[in-house]
DNA sequence: GATGAATGAGAGTTCATTCAT
DNA sequence: AATGAATGAACTCTCATTCAT
């Protein structure tokens, strides 16, 4: 085994462990659980426990960065209902519900790491890009009324980060539709210019966004 | 000493050691370091560390509550404002950010205990009641359009949240401010009727609503 | 169980396992297997295994300074054969070998530590002090020639501890005797006025100074 | 390559290894990193660390034993200063303080081995052979007056391998050269007949001395 | 009520050694 | 002859928890 496969073989017993387990209750042992080696190849690939958890966060944010290029086939509109709904995902999807619980926990602990506040606003400023791209290309195409993106994607962001994690730690199953439709009602609803309308929950995905793009969903 | 003032000690106690250490790091011996007591005396009052810090978040709860009773004397649109700058405060605030973080911390073990999510629950509920209470006085007063408070609350709610926890975690001090004008422009300023302005940032502040209502802050 | 007493015990049992696996194989566990005790009870009185050993040396040279306290009973002469003797020890005593053995492996550690060799430089200086005073007491009695007492003793100490060195790592039984004559006739005869004699090996103890002395040999 | 010149290659990455790491931090690592091949081939050369050691022990009194070969070109008294400054090497020099550091760490492990003591008696029988050659040299050209050459060797090897290590264990600088003169007034004065002197220190050096005799040097 | 002393389970980490290639 | 990958045993140290006093 190769030390590019070794290593993308921890970062992926590291991702689930941390969904099995939790990040405070992620050890090296329950990593290497996760894999057909011992404990201490994984220090034969990493220098240390913290060295593989920093790795993870690159490893996340590369995959999420991925998933982020959007395409230019569909409208902006329903690029940005994809991306909201990508947000508020299906609560009954067990797997991401693991993975959100997993990265709270992870990000809870960036105050106490620069390193990790780094990762988080490179990840930051995609995720804004994306939201103004939409907006702005809404803006030329006379879809969206005239309004500031930047300022519209500020709050977008906040709101649909805030909703995933109340519903994630107050365990609200109807949460995030709720939120769902007031994003759609307060914020969007006065984006739109006459005639145009906000596309029901699930109507289009990411994944559907990334196939069109002819992309490689995760 | 009774047991109740005994386990007030060891809350408020509690409180100063996550507040120090943060929650990854919260051990009995730092609880018991902001006390004049041993540690063992921790596990005569409570049956276990798990069972200390489940009272923590009822002791937590209990006081935010206290807090959120919001006043009736000053004018609904003065009152979201100090909601609004309540939730993003001041990032030099040393204080709060210690406690934010922590909170954030523990708010990321809820996914794995029902009896968090459940505390989470019910404070979910007072602030949407506290938000909700204000829009409807504005809609009363005439000072506000017509729109749904509810979902009006809960988009409020998700964006505030979202960002203070984003600004926690990526470290950027201009965060909040950004959010702050984001949700004034965004949000806010769809819902005030013609001569309505929003308040600047720290002109009206909950203490001062407190204080007004004879409350007693933290 | 007083502090006191079981850092007291601690010492002791650091003794014992370094006697009996010698400094490079002293574990914790080696030390908390020569007590009744746990090996996790030695960090709670001490912060780490470098603190006991840094703790063990004070404990050494504590024991080893009071046993240097000579008597001014006996003749200096009798005086400079019991610590000539008292360094070329009975190769046969086992106890003494091996805790030499051990000392010989934590000397070696000095160059590495500053405090090890401030440890032994203050030890250093209590061993010159003996000699030189026993010399000086002999030059006042007229017991022996005009000489330089530093220098004498310099050399003695240089001497015997060699020896006793060499001897302990070349497990040549015959050495100590060899030296302790080599001694007697290269540097003590020059130093005796006409008349007197250097003791027989054995013919007097550091412990019996000790004794007549009143004090309590170890 | 050979297994004679890669066995030569390991003996001498030990050594290295041993002066900058020093016997207690000695990995097998460590040696391979003084070597442009792996850690694994050291196994195959030999078949434990325990087995290095070993080997080089052999590999270092090898070394030594060619440089004892002394010359016959100059006076007894200048070989015995060459060797005694030898011996009480410049503390500035660092490689040699590094080295005699580690082979003071691996002197101390005699003990526990049976197999180093005989080198270590092996080595003593060449260096007191050195020293009695001179001494006896010195008898027969009648510069030194009548003694036992063999009693003034053991005292002497005793003192100035004694006075390199309180030297190395008490790092006191000053030590080296208070036992030279020592051993000059105390030991050697005694020896040498009226009209010869003692070199100062560094007169003669072990090299020139090597060099007289067509050796090649360390 | 209150504590100092004590412990076991388990954490991250190191390292000599092995083995398939 | 040579190595990268792999491992188990052992290491130091931490911590929630217990218990005699």
């Amino acid at each position: 085994m190769t030390d590019e496969s070794a290593r993308d073989e921890i970062m992926t017993a590291t991702y689930e462990a941390l969904c099995e387990h939790g990040y405070t209750e992620l050890t090296t042992q329950a990593i290497a659980d996760q894999t057909d080696k011992s404990k201490s190849l994984l220090f034969y690939h990493y220098d240390s426990k913290d060295d593989i958890i920093s790795a993870f966060f690159d490893f996340l944010l590369e995959h999420f960065d991925e998933r982020l290029a959007a395409s230019q086939e569909v409208s902006p509109v329903e690029r940005l209902a994809a991306l909201v709904d990508w947000f508020l995902y299906d609560p009954d999807d067990d797997e991401r519900a693991s993975f959100h619980t997993a990265m709270l926990e992870l990000r809870a602990q960036a105050p106490y790491d620069e390193r990790f506040q780094a990762h988080l606003r490179r990840s930051d400023d995609a995720l804004r890009a994306a939201f103004e791209d939409i907006l702005r290309d809404g803006l030329e195409a006379g879809v969206f009324r005239d309004h500031d993106p930047a300022e519209t994607a500020t709050v977008l962001i906040a709101a649909l980060d805030g909703a995933r994690i109340r519903q994630l730690t107050m365990g609200r199953d109807a949460y995030l539709e709720e939120v769902r439709s007031g994003v759609a009602n307060v914020v969007v609803a006065d984006l739109l210019v006459e005639g145009e309308s906000f596309p029901e929950r699930g109507a289009v995905s990411l994944e559907a966004v990334d196939a069109a793009a002819g992309d490689d969903p995760e």
